[in-house]
DNA sequence: TGTACATCAGTGAACGCGCGTTCACTGATGTAC
DNA sequence: TGTACATCAGTGAACGCGCGTTCACTGATGTAC
């Protein structure tokens, strides 16, 4: 990829730095892909520049390999979409929108990681733990909603659940079938915050 | 895997009926794998008991067989949709209800060939044709409860985007997160029903 | 200030494996005469 | 009824490839004396 570049050895103590540089190619490189069985380790190290053993120096196999980068990828979704939310103000109606047109937006950019996240068989293979933490983030959103009586006071565990499992159906069809043309998300998303979770019409705008 | 069984050659003129073997055996594998990039041709040969070259009579390549095996599938899958729908009388609701329900049923015994019809990124690869038929389906199935008045007339096509992206993430998850306990599908589905297309809940009991 | 040396960051060759695909072939079977 | 032969169904060896992983190694750098 980048043959131009040349490399040079990291200095004594900054080895991680290369760990780092690892993980941020592994995740270009699944966000292309889409499909973590399809990355190898070898052109990994092929787009990092280094030879395929150095790998090992941070990760003990593939598979951490792409644990880790999964990790730091959710972490950062994670961060920003605190920072939608936070930006969206005070209200809680607002909040939660926020938080959904942001990971919409995501996805955009980010089809390829979304799928490897949601859909790929990695999931078989190992539990993704930092997952669970999205989905405590968006009940929190939902139970908010509730509280402030914004939405019906309803089982706010299964209204999350709906919304998670519409808007991820949402955001999965439009990213599989590219061809299709489907309309737009963001009008899609209000009508299930409307019609799902109950909120008024007027929020929405 | 059955190599007690030894395959004896078809006579003259039976040279098809391999083509099934191998699209049965493709399909059985599909489904365990859950990635059609994971399917190689080579197994496949293993699994039906024959010389990995034989497959290339029938197919011209592993993606041709691949695309055979599917279009085979959503056949039978659409012609069961049509069956169910049928033997749930005459009443529109009942009909849609009918054909949601024997999806999610269809997606426990089948997830793995759910996720490679809808998830796989074979979807990048080829233009899967003859999943079309599905969404028309399911668009018809709405439009019959609105043109009987049973639920609020409305934009029948995207009314029928809102419910398929609900339906497929609501599965989706529960194929891809297998760990996570969730409550039952079907009180789900109802829940889309009475939420995104409006029918009453008298119609779903 | 000079130097020996432990440590750190990273390398290159090699392993065995399964893959998709090509090629020249075999041997049973039905049919034309 | 007998036989030559075309066709059909399927095979086995071989190709080059990229893969994950192991192993023994190199050479720069910081540090203890």
């Amino acid at each position: 990829m980048d043959a131009g570049t040349t490399r040079s050895r990291n200095r004594r103590g900054q080895g991680e730095l290369l760990r780092r540089e690892i993980i941020d190619a592994a995740l270009r490189m699944l966000n292309e892909l889409g499909d973590d069985e399809a990355l190898s380790l070898r052109a990994v190290a092929r787009e990092v520049g280094i030879a395929a053993t150095s790998v090992y120096i941070h990760f003990a196999d593939r598979d951490e390999l792409v644990f880790a980068a999964l990790e730091q990828c959710t972490a950062d979704l994670l961060r920003d979409l605190e920072e939608a939310e936070t930006s969206a103000g005070d209200d809680p109606v607002r909040r939660l929108r926020a938080r959904l047109l942001f990971l919409g937006a995501w996805t955009r950019d980010y089809a390829g990681l979304y799928k490897v996240l949601h859909e790929s068989t990695l999931n078989r293979r190992m539990h993704l733990v930092f997952k669970e933490e999205l989905a405590v983030r968006a009940k929190a959103a939902v139970q908010a909603c509730m509280d402030a009586g914004l939405a019906p006071a309803d089982d706010a565990a299964a209204v999350a659940l709906d919304l998670r499992a519409a808007v991820h159906g949402a955001v999965s069809i439009r990213i599989n079938e590219p061809e299709a043309e489907l309309p737009p998300l963001e009008a899609q998303i209000d009508r299930f915050l409307v019609r799902l979770v109950g909120v008024r019409i007027e929020h929405v705008f």
